[in-house]
DNA sequence: CACTATTGTGAGTAATAGCTCAGCTGTTTG
DNA sequence: CAAACAGCTGAGCTATTACTCACAATAGTG
């Protein structure tokens, strides 16, 4: 527990291919640990039993534990594609259909590990950098949203960039919601009626 | 550290009034401590200290840390009212009424201390049993919102079910970034859209 | 006032977990 | 092949922190 004097550069960058290895290894090994037991109780000495290396090896590519958990965010981000919306930015489609790609990339996106997301998530530390980091990938989203809605003949809303801002948010924490935690009642069904919810919204008054 | 048998009691029960006392000052002391450093950092000698008694006064009236936030979070459960909804309950106006009472009554309950509640929802120790308490009141309120909506004749939705559960889940983590996090734009915009949002979702098609 | 029950105290304990470092094993290079 | 460099090891150091317990102080009671 002693965060001493924060070192924020690991003391060692990879140079053979072992090394990227067990780098890979870390994070790999991080993910499942930390998505089964928690941030807390994942502690660095499990995450190395995991990848089978030594605790002194782990931190010699990262500086410490926070540092892994938040290049673990990092890359999740960075990984997080929104092909169906991209695709409909070129030959839009319906309203509805285009709202149905905004939901369908979010949860294509949580595939993946939905634990490991809700854990980063909501046990992260927080250090300023990495919510800068989040809030400038955020921030783009965003953007890239209020403009496919502003070239949509069927978006009746005034001040777009709240609207965009709400619907990010919205899809987001919903579909996190909806793939992380087990439900008895079908995903499409939620699904429907998170895109009807949006596209009623933008559809405008009556 | 060690959690080692979970105690689950509390050693002794307050008999006299300063007892009675002493474990609010707990409970204020900690809610404090918890919304500035956080949950892992906000460490029973710190309560203690800023509560003024001593960290075995502390663990008199609590068997153990996660006990203190579990009792502020059921606290803050218990103490949520929805008086505005229940108001209309009794003689509903209009549709966009009903859902600005909805979201109205979920700001007033978070007005508070935001950064307590954050830390609360992202940071508890989950244990079952809390778990089992927050579900439990979360299926309340979703049946409350759902036979509010049975009963409103400009509600068009086929299953009422999801439909009352996306919209309390929605309404809840929309106002929670709303109070929890500084924003630039004016807190009313945000609103506005998000009872404009549900609104024309539960107007229904069109 | 004496006796008991309740409450308060805080130095100290035990366990934990992040992290270091001295030395070893592999890899590259001239 | 040998020197230099890169990577790996894991026992153990250090700091932290939840929590205990023997004792002191205060309140209640007859």
């Amino acid at each position: 527990m002693p965060s001493t004097d924060r070192r924020l550069q690991p003391r060692r960058k990879p140079r053979q291919v072992r090394a990227e290895l067990t780098r890979d290894r870390v994070l790999t090994a991080a993910a499942h640990v930390f998505a089964e037991h928690g941030y807390a109780s994942g502690t660095t000495n499990r995450i190395a039993e995991r990848a089978r290396i030594s605790i002194g090896s782990l931190y010699q590519y990262f500086p410490n534990k926070d540092a892994i958990l938040a290049e673990l965010l990092v890359r999740h981000i960075d990984r997080g594609t929104w092909t169906q919306a991209e695709q409909l930015d070129l030959s839009p489609g319906s309203l509805e259909a285009t709202v149905r790609a905004l939901v369908g990339d979010a949860i294509a996106n949580h595939r993946d590990d939905p634990q490991l997301l809700r854990i980063m998530i909501e046990e992260a530390p927080v250090s300023q950098e990495l919510l800068d980091t989040i809030a400038r990938h955020e921030r783009k989203r965003v953007d890239q949203v209020r403009d496919l809605l502003a070239r949509h003949p069927d978006v009746h809303i005034q001040d777009l960039d709240p609207a965009a801002e709400l619907i990010v948010f919205t899809v987001e924490t919903n579909t996190h919601k909806l793939m992380a935690y087990p439900r008895t009642t079908p995903v499409e069904t939620f699904e429907n009626e998170l895109v009807a919810m949006v596209t009623r919204y933008l559809r405008g008054d009556q």
